[in-house]
DNA sequence: AGCGGTCAAGTTGAT
DNA sequence: ATCAACTTGACCGCT
Protein backbone atom coordinates (compact mmCIF):
# COMPACT_ATOMS: atom_id res chain seq x y z
CA UNK A 1 0.00 0.00 0.00
CA UNK A 2 2.39 2.83 1.42
CA UNK A 3 5.42 3.15 -1.07
CA UNK A 4 8.84 4.10 0.83
CA UNK A 5 10.69 6.58 -0.65
CA UNK A 6 14.44 6.66 -0.41
CA UNK A 7 16.42 10.22 -0.29
CA UNK A 8 19.50 10.74 -2.77
CA UNK A 9 22.38 8.36 -1.15
CA UNK A 10 23.14 5.10 0.55
CA UNK A 11 24.81 4.49 4.02
CA UNK A 12 26.45 0.96 3.43
CA UNK A 13 25.39 -0.06 -0.35
CA UNK A 14 28.60 1.24 -2.35
CA UNK A 15 26.30 3.54 -4.53
CA UNK A 16 27.82 7.38 -4.89
CA UNK A 17 27.50 10.09 -6.45
CA UNK A 18 30.55 12.31 -7.81
CA UNK A 19 30.40 16.12 -8.10
CA UNK A 20 33.12 18.83 -7.98
CA UNK A 21 33.44 22.33 -7.34
CA UNK A 22 33.22 26.02 -8.95
CA UNK A 23 36.60 26.44 -7.23
CA UNK A 24 38.71 23.68 -8.91
CA UNK A 25 36.78 23.26 -12.21
CA UNK A 26 36.77 27.06 -12.92
CA UNK A 27 40.93 26.20 -12.91
CA UNK A 28 40.72 23.39 -15.60
CA UNK A 29 40.69 24.38 -18.99
CA UNK A 30 37.86 24.20 -21.20
CA UNK A 31 39.01 20.88 -22.38
CA UNK A 32 39.91 19.49 -19.35
CA UNK A 33 36.27 20.95 -17.56
CA UNK A 34 34.56 19.35 -20.39
CA UNK A 35 36.26 16.35 -20.08
CA UNK A 36 35.66 16.22 -15.83
CA UNK A 37 32.20 16.95 -16.08
CA UNK A 38 31.03 14.45 -19.01
CA UNK A 39 33.19 11.88 -16.75
CA UNK A 40 30.91 13.02 -13.54
CA UNK A 41 27.39 13.40 -15.37
CA UNK A 42 27.84 10.31 -16.77
CA UNK A 43 29.47 8.26 -14.07
CA UNK A 44 26.01 9.79 -11.88
CA UNK A 45 23.57 8.68 -14.93
CA UNK A 46 25.41 4.73 -14.07
CA UNK A 47 25.49 5.68 -10.43
CA UNK A 48 21.43 6.26 -10.98
CA UNK A 49 20.59 3.08 -12.72
CA UNK A 50 21.96 0.96 -9.59
CA UNK A 51 19.93 3.17 -7.38
CA UNK A 52 17.10 2.16 -9.31
CA UNK A 53 17.74 -1.37 -9.06
CA UNK A 54 18.90 -1.30 -5.71
CA UNK A 55 14.93 -0.21 -4.84
CA UNK A 56 13.69 -2.42 -6.86
CA UNK A 57 15.47 -5.55 -5.49
CA UNK A 58 14.54 -4.13 -1.56
CA UNK A 59 11.45 -3.50 -1.99
CA UNK A 60 11.93 0.16 -1.59
CA UNK A 61 9.39 2.13 -3.80
CA UNK A 62 10.44 5.41 -4.70
CA UNK A 63 13.88 7.55 -5.22
CA UNK A 64 15.17 10.91 -4.67
CA UNK A 65 17.47 12.31 -7.05
CA UNK A 66 20.05 14.78 -5.56
CA UNK A 67 19.98 18.28 -7.13
CA UNK A 68 23.46 17.90 -7.79
CA UNK A 69 23.11 15.31 -10.50
CA UNK A 70 24.74 17.18 -13.23
CA UNK A 71 27.14 19.10 -10.94
CA UNK A 72 27.11 22.78 -11.88
CA UNK A 73 25.03 22.80 -14.42
CA UNK A 74 23.12 26.12 -13.81
CA UNK A 75 26.17 27.61 -12.29
CA UNK A 76 26.68 31.53 -13.76
CA UNK A 77 30.46 31.09 -15.11
CA UNK A 78 30.17 27.41 -15.43
CA UNK A 79 26.91 26.53 -16.24
CA UNK A 80 26.57 24.22 -19.33
CA UNK A 81 24.25 22.35 -21.84
CA UNK A 82 24.70 18.79 -21.41
CA UNK A 83 24.23 18.04 -25.63
CA UNK A 84 27.42 20.09 -25.62
CA UNK A 85 29.51 17.94 -23.57
CA UNK A 86 31.70 15.88 -25.72
CA UNK A 87 29.54 13.41 -24.00
CA UNK A 88 26.46 14.68 -24.35
CA UNK A 89 24.68 12.27 -26.16
CA UNK A 90 25.79 9.05 -24.41
CA UNK A 91 25.03 10.72 -20.96
CA UNK A 92 21.03 11.68 -22.34
CA UNK A 93 20.75 8.07 -23.36
CA UNK A 94 22.11 6.64 -20.29
CA UNK A 95 19.34 8.66 -18.45
CA UNK A 96 16.45 7.88 -20.65
CA UNK A 97 17.61 4.24 -20.01
CA UNK A 98 17.31 4.85 -16.03
CA UNK A 99 13.61 6.44 -17.50
CA UNK A 100 12.85 2.98 -19.00
CA UNK A 101 14.05 0.90 -16.09
CA UNK A 102 12.39 3.39 -13.51
CA UNK A 103 9.17 2.64 -15.47
CA UNK A 104 9.78 -1.10 -15.93
CA UNK A 105 10.34 -1.78 -11.97
CA UNK A 106 8.25 0.78 -10.90
CA UNK A 107 10.36 2.68 -8.76
CA UNK A 108 8.85 6.13 -8.52
CA UNK A 109 11.77 9.14 -9.07
CA UNK A 110 11.55 12.90 -7.63
CA UNK A 111 13.39 15.91 -7.52
CA UNK A 112 13.91 18.52 -4.37
CA UNK A 113 15.95 21.37 -5.27
CA UNK A 114 17.85 22.79 -2.21
CA UNK A 115 17.09 26.23 -0.24
CA UNK A 116 18.57 28.42 -3.10
CA UNK A 117 15.45 27.70 -5.32
CA UNK A 118 12.63 29.77 -4.51
CA UNK A 119 9.55 31.57 -6.06
CA UNK A 120 9.14 34.14 -3.31
CA UNK A 121 11.76 36.15 -3.40
CA UNK A 122 10.96 40.26 -3.83
CA UNK A 123 14.35 40.05 -5.82
CA UNK A 124 13.65 39.33 -10.07
CA UNK A 125 17.10 37.67 -9.86
CA UNK A 126 17.04 35.33 -7.59
CA UNK A 127 13.79 34.19 -8.88
CA UNK A 128 14.74 34.59 -12.17
CA UNK A 129 17.93 31.86 -11.03
CA UNK A 130 15.20 29.70 -9.33
CA UNK A 131 13.51 29.07 -12.72
CA UNK A 132 16.72 28.57 -13.79
CA UNK A 133 17.33 25.66 -11.82
CA UNK A 134 13.84 24.15 -12.08
CA UNK A 135 14.43 24.18 -16.00
CA UNK A 136 17.44 22.13 -15.04
CA UNK A 137 15.44 19.62 -13.22
CA UNK A 138 12.65 19.56 -15.29
CA UNK A 139 14.92 18.39 -18.17
CA UNK A 140 16.30 15.68 -16.35
CA UNK A 141 12.54 14.93 -14.88
CA UNK A 142 11.91 14.23 -18.56
CA UNK A 143 14.56 12.00 -19.39
CA UNK A 144 13.62 9.80 -16.27
CA UNK A 145 10.38 10.36 -15.68
CA UNK A 146 10.45 11.67 -12.43
CA UNK A 147 6.72 13.42 -11.75
CA UNK A 148 7.66 15.92 -8.77
CA UNK A 149 9.94 18.75 -8.24
CA UNK A 150 9.37 19.65 -4.81
CA UNK A 151 10.26 23.20 -3.09
CA UNK A 152 9.88 25.07 0.07
CA UNK A 153 8.00 28.36 -0.06
CA UNK A 154 11.29 30.09 0.57
CA UNK A 155 12.13 33.40 2.84
CA UNK A 156 8.71 35.40 4.41
CA UNK A 157 10.38 38.79 4.34
CA UNK A 158 8.38 39.79 7.33
CA UNK A 159 5.19 39.23 5.35
CA UNK A 160 3.97 35.97 4.35
CA UNK A 161 1.07 36.75 2.75
CA UNK A 162 2.90 39.34 0.32
CA UNK A 163 5.56 36.40 -0.36
CA UNK A 164 2.88 33.84 -1.24
CA UNK A 165 1.26 35.48 -3.92
CA UNK A 166 4.70 36.28 -5.28
CA UNK A 167 4.74 32.87 -5.55
CA UNK A 168 1.61 32.39 -7.21
CA UNK A 169 2.65 34.79 -9.51
CA UNK A 170 5.08 32.69 -10.66
CA UNK A 171 3.41 29.64 -10.89
CA UNK A 172 1.22 31.03 -13.54
CA UNK A 173 3.89 32.17 -15.68
CA UNK A 174 5.71 28.45 -15.55
CA UNK A 175 6.68 26.56 -18.60
CA UNK A 176 4.55 23.20 -18.15
CA UNK A 177 7.74 20.81 -18.00
CA UNK A 178 8.13 22.78 -14.63
CA UNK A 179 4.39 23.48 -14.00
CA UNK A 180 3.18 19.84 -13.85
CA UNK A 181 6.17 18.86 -11.50
CA UNK A 182 6.21 21.53 -9.38
CA UNK A 183 5.31 21.06 -5.68
CA UNK A 184 5.30 22.67 -2.39
CA UNK A 185 6.28 21.59 1.20
CA UNK A 186 6.01 22.72 4.38
CA UNK A 187 9.19 23.70 6.18
CA UNK A 188 10.09 23.97 9.57
CA UNK A 189 10.66 28.10 10.22
CA UNK A 190 8.32 29.40 7.58
CA UNK A 191 5.36 28.02 5.32
CA UNK A 192 3.15 25.72 7.59
CA UNK A 193 0.88 23.66 5.89
CA UNK A 194 -1.69 26.22 6.87
CA UNK A 195 0.34 28.75 5.00
CA UNK A 196 0.35 26.98 1.79
CA UNK A 197 -2.81 24.80 1.52
CA UNK A 198 -5.03 28.17 -0.03
CA UNK A 199 -1.95 28.70 -2.54
CA UNK A 200 -1.61 24.56 -3.10
CA UNK A 201 -5.54 24.66 -3.99
CA UNK A 202 -6.25 27.90 -5.84
CA UNK A 203 -3.10 26.96 -7.95
CA UNK A 204 -3.12 23.50 -8.63
CA UNK A 205 -0.07 22.79 -6.70
CA UNK A 206 -0.01 19.77 -4.79
CA UNK A 207 1.40 19.92 -1.08
CA UNK A 208 4.00 17.74 -0.02
CA UNK A 209 3.08 17.25 3.88
CA UNK A 210 6.30 17.01 5.87
CA UNK A 211 4.93 15.58 9.22
CA UNK A 212 7.94 16.34 11.29
CA UNK A 213 8.30 20.22 9.89
CA UNK A 214 4.77 20.48 10.93
CA UNK A 215 5.72 19.28 14.38
CA UNK A 216 8.68 21.57 14.80
CA UNK A 217 6.40 24.57 13.39
CA UNK A 218 3.00 23.85 14.22
CA UNK A 219 -0.48 25.67 12.34
CA UNK A 220 -2.71 24.32 15.14
CA UNK A 221 -4.25 22.06 12.86
CA UNK A 222 -4.01 18.63 13.11
CA UNK A 223 -1.87 15.79 11.43
CA UNK A 224 -5.12 14.05 10.80
CA UNK A 225 -6.65 17.71 9.37
CA UNK A 226 -3.62 18.46 7.65
CA UNK A 227 -3.24 14.77 6.32
CA UNK A 228 -6.93 14.55 4.69
CA UNK A 229 -6.31 18.55 2.72
CA UNK A 230 -3.20 17.62 1.26
CA UNK A 231 -4.38 14.25 0.11
CA UNK A 232 -7.01 16.40 -1.76
CA UNK A 233 -4.50 18.61 -3.53
CA UNK A 234 -2.95 15.42 -5.57
CA UNK A 235 -4.54 14.90 -8.82
CA UNK A 236 -1.89 11.63 -8.56
CA UNK A 237 0.02 9.33 -5.63
CA UNK A 238 0.32 11.71 -3.36
CA UNK A 239 4.19 12.06 -1.24
CA UNK A 240 4.53 13.16 2.13
CA UNK A 241 7.37 13.16 4.11
CA UNK A 242 8.73 11.29 7.45
CA UNK A 243 11.70 11.84 9.84
CA UNK A 244 12.26 11.49 13.50
CA UNK A 245 14.31 14.29 15.52
CA UNK A 246 17.95 13.56 16.56
CA UNK A 247 17.73 15.31 20.21
CA UNK A 248 13.80 13.86 20.81
CA UNK A 249 10.72 16.06 21.27
CA UNK A 250 11.72 19.55 23.12
CA UNK A 251 15.23 19.07 22.71
CA UNK A 252 16.95 22.59 21.19
CA UNK A 253 17.30 21.19 17.77
CA UNK A 254 14.51 19.25 16.95
CA UNK A 255 15.27 20.34 13.68
CA UNK A 256 17.78 17.68 13.22
CA UNK A 257 17.56 14.30 11.28
CA UNK A 258 17.68 10.97 13.49
CA UNK A 259 19.67 7.96 11.82
CA UNK A 260 15.88 5.94 11.96
CA UNK A 261 12.83 6.72 12.05
CA UNK A 262 10.71 5.90 15.49
CA UNK A 263 7.61 4.34 14.28
CA UNK A 264 5.94 6.06 17.01
CA UNK A 265 6.11 9.15 14.65
CA UNK A 266 4.87 7.58 11.78
CA UNK A 267 1.06 8.88 11.76
CA UNK A 268 -1.59 6.34 12.02
CA UNK A 269 -3.44 7.93 9.76
CA UNK A 270 -1.06 7.41 6.65
CA UNK A 271 -0.89 3.50 7.61
CA UNK A 272 -3.74 2.22 4.69
CA UNK A 273 -2.91 5.25 2.48
CA UNK A 274 -2.10 5.08 -1.44
CA UNK A 275 0.65 7.35 -0.83
CA UNK A 276 4.44 7.86 -1.00
CA UNK A 277 6.33 8.20 1.85
CA UNK A 278 10.40 9.81 1.61
CA UNK A 279 12.10 8.69 4.64
CA UNK A 280 14.38 11.39 5.69
CA UNK A 281 16.79 9.64 8.04
CA UNK A 282 20.26 9.78 7.90
CA UNK A 283 21.03 6.22 7.84
CA UNK A 284 19.60 5.88 4.10
CA UNK A 285 18.36 2.85 3.26
CA UNK A 286 18.73 0.98 6.22
CA UNK A 287 16.80 3.51 7.73
CA UNK A 288 14.13 2.60 4.85
CA UNK A 289 14.40 -1.11 4.94
CA UNK A 290 14.01 -0.90 9.12
CA UNK A 291 10.80 1.32 8.89
CA UNK A 292 9.48 -1.40 6.28
CA UNK A 293 9.71 -4.18 8.36
CA UNK A 294 8.38 -2.40 11.04
CA UNK A 295 5.08 -1.04 9.42
CA UNK A 296 4.72 -5.00 7.78
CA UNK A 297 5.19 -6.20 11.99
CA UNK A 298 1.88 -4.03 13.09
C1' DA B 1 47.44 6.72 1.86
C1' DG B 2 45.35 9.64 5.00
C1' DC B 3 43.40 13.70 6.59
C1' DG B 4 41.72 18.45 6.90
C1' DG B 5 39.82 22.53 4.89
C1' DT B 6 36.59 23.82 1.76
C1' DC B 7 32.56 23.95 -0.99
C1' DA B 8 27.56 28.35 -6.04
C1' DA B 9 23.42 29.76 -4.69
C1' DG B 10 19.20 32.40 0.09
C1' DT B 11 17.01 33.10 4.41
C1' DT B 12 16.51 32.84 9.19
C1' DG B 13 17.66 33.08 13.87
C1' DA B 14 21.17 32.27 17.50
C1' DT B 15 25.14 34.35 19.20
C1' DA C 1 27.90 41.69 12.61
C1' DT C 2 28.83 36.95 11.91
C1' DC C 3 27.75 32.40 11.07
C1' DA C 4 25.65 27.79 11.33
C1' DA C 5 21.84 25.26 9.70
C1' DC C 6 19.25 23.50 6.12
C1' DT C 7 19.50 17.43 2.87
C1' DT C 8 24.80 15.89 3.69
C1' DG C 9 29.26 14.40 2.44
C1' DA C 10 32.78 14.40 -1.14
C1' DC C 11 36.41 16.55 -3.18
C1' DC C 12 41.16 18.20 -3.85
C1' DG C 13 45.56 19.11 -2.32
C1' DC C 14 48.88 18.87 1.14
C1' DT C 15 51.61 16.05 4.07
Amino acid sequence: MIRLGLCCLFKEEPIKFRTTTAKYSGRLTTAERDKKLSELCLHNAESLLKAIRFCSSNGIGAFRVNSRILPLNTHPELGYIVKQLSAGNEIENKFRECGREASRLNIRLSFHPDQFTLLSSPDPEITRKSIMELQYQSEVAEWIGADIINIHGGGGYGDKKSALTRVGSVIDKLDSVIRKRLTLENDDRVYTPADLLPLCLRHGIPLVYDVHHHRCLPDGMSVKSVTEQALATWNREPLFHISSPKEGWGKPQPGKHHDFIDINDFPMDWRTLNITVDVEAKAKEEAVLQLQRELRAL
